[in-house]
DNA sequence: AGATGCGGGCGGA
DNA sequence: TCCGCCCGCATCT
């Protein structure tokens, strides 16, 4: 198996992942560059960009979700869970609306699966393929997917429109039959009045009223999983107290609060270190591992945790399933609250076993890729695409692009920084053993995908 | 108006 | 040094 990661460490992605709209726990896809979801870097989950001060590498991390602060049942006996807005002004506004339902206030969850801070998502264009990471295993409900968001907000802004223009017509007339029947005749006098109407009924509308049951637009994905709303009622941009889950992943309030320990499947041997070195010290996820070399690297050091980490290049390798070494301390035990319902695998553990090795995609950082990569063009082997700005992140001879230009020639580097990683990986220092990346790849059991092509190549994890 | 990205900068660990 | 996060700016929908 030890050749074999090699081998799939130094090969171009052979299997791609079918997107996955609700990423959850510490896991990795790969998705082609056509892949319209992935390029937009979208997820259901509530992502802001965050700031890595890494050029090549985008950071998300999860706002949460936001809940009537009563936690009241909505009609159809779910809970509501909105989107929170993305930009901080819009979410600010957000939070100071109420509940279309009960109209008490919106509480925001922050998100703390990651070691007690949001979980994070990590992108990365690799030239032939979109890589993806992410670190936390979420703690809170699924908030509404951006698909959904946006088909309420047109549907509600469709049905505002059409019930403003009517109602407007509609007391136009009446106005217009009231000022002539009280007075015999038009009578400008009722011009204020006669205009507040329809104005007061947008209102209405817009503050959390459900808009009659309507068909939204087909979403790029279709997750059995996805809460779906069959109405809409906001207060601005708010809620819709309509959700609807089909799946039992609804959320309940936990005691004491919101947060979901780690359900125990989680917290039990699930990802064995392939390098069973590394197994004394959780090691932390390392998206794309994009660990690597940090920019003013001189060294290299294939495993320097961190897709997150400050300006460095990214590689790709292979790696096993390890737990992030901070991921198993605020975690508590957990007691498989219910929004879990056992649909989240073991992804990760504090207990690795040797034995069954996840199949990881390891992307360090000392490859140079930097966003402009998504614009087929100039990725080009050892060149500077990073920036201008930061030379010292370009100018690594272990760049890699997975072979955009030269893949021959990657390859051999890939394996080379690989080789370089399980040497210090078997050589484990007092600090960095955590700072390898332990990633189930693949989809979540619970996820819906279709596009697998390459199954095969993914290493038995033992969990599945 | 919001979603998204980028990147400067700050502070804690 | 790493990382979370705030903030402003720019672009796009």
């Amino acid at each position: 198996t030890y050749n074999q990661l090699i081998l799939f460490w130094c090969s171009e992605p052979k299997h791609f992942d079918g997107f996955q709209e609700w990423p959850d726990g510490y896991v990795r896809f790969i998705y082609r560059v056509e892949e319209k979801n992935a390029q937009r870097h979208l997820s259901g989950w509530a992502m802001r960009n965050t700031n890595n001060h890494n050029c090549q590498i985008l950071k998300k991390s999860c706002l949460g979700v936001v809940v009537c602060a009563r936690n009241c049942t909505l009609t159809d006996g779910t809970r509501l869970q909105l989107r929170p807005a993305i930009c901080d002004k819009a979410r600010q506004k957000q939070q100071k609306k109420v509940c279309p339902n009960c109209n008490s206030a919106l509480e925001l969850i922050p998100c703390r699966g990651h070691s007690g801070y949001p979980v994070t998502n990590f992108w990365r264009l690799d030239g032939k393929a979109i890589f993806f990471q992410a670190k936390g295993v979420h703690d809170h409900p699924r908030p509404e997917s951006k698909s959904e968001t946006e088909a309420r907000r047109s549907a509600i802004k469709k049905q505002v429109s059409s019930s403003h223009l009517s109602q407007k017509k509609r007391l136009l007339e009446s106005e217009t039959r009231r000022c002539l029947d009280s007075n015999g005749h038009f009578n400008n006098i009722h011009h204020l009045s006669c205009m507040e109407g329809p104005e007061k009924f947008s209102n209405v509308t817009d503050n959390g009223f459900p808009i009659p049951a309507q068909s939204y637009p087909a979403f790029q994905n279709t997750d059995p999983y996805k809460a779906t709303y069959d109405s809409a009622s906001f207060q601005g941009e708010t809620a819709s107290p309509f959700q609807k889950y089909p799946n039992p992943r609804i959320f309940l309030p936990r005691p004491g609060g919101y947060e979901f320990g780690v359900p125990s499947y989680l917290s039990s041997s699930s990802y064995p270190p392939f390098y069973k070195d590394l197994t004394n010290t959780p090691v932390d996820t390392d998206p794309l591992n994009l660990t690597g070399p940090q920019y003013n690297g001189n060294t290299l050091n294939a495993y320097d945790k961190n897709f997150d980490s400050r300006h460095h290049r990214l590689k790709v390798l292979g790696k096993t399933g390890y737990g992030d070494r901070s991921d198993h301390g605020p975690i508590q035990a957990n007691t498989n609250p219910p929004y879990f319902s056992g649909e989240y695998p073991c992804r990760y553990g504090s207990n690795l076993s040797p034995a069954a090795p996840a199949l990881q995609t390891v992307i360090t950082t000392t490859t140079k890729v930097s966003y402009q990569a998504y614009k087929p063009s100039v990725v080009k082997y050892s060149d500077n695409v990073c920036n201008i700005k930061n030379p010292q992140n370009c100018t690594r001879i272990e760049e890699n692009i997975s072979g955009t230009v030269h893949p021959e020639i990657k390859v051999q580097e890939d394996c080379d920084v690989v080789k370089a990683a399980l040497l210090y990986q078997h050589d484990p220092g007092p600090t960095k053993s955590e700072q390898v990346d332990t990633y189930q790849y693949g989809p979540n059991p619970g996820n819906n995908y279709s596009e697998h092509e390459g199954q095969s190549f993914r290493f038995e994890s033992g969990e599945y």
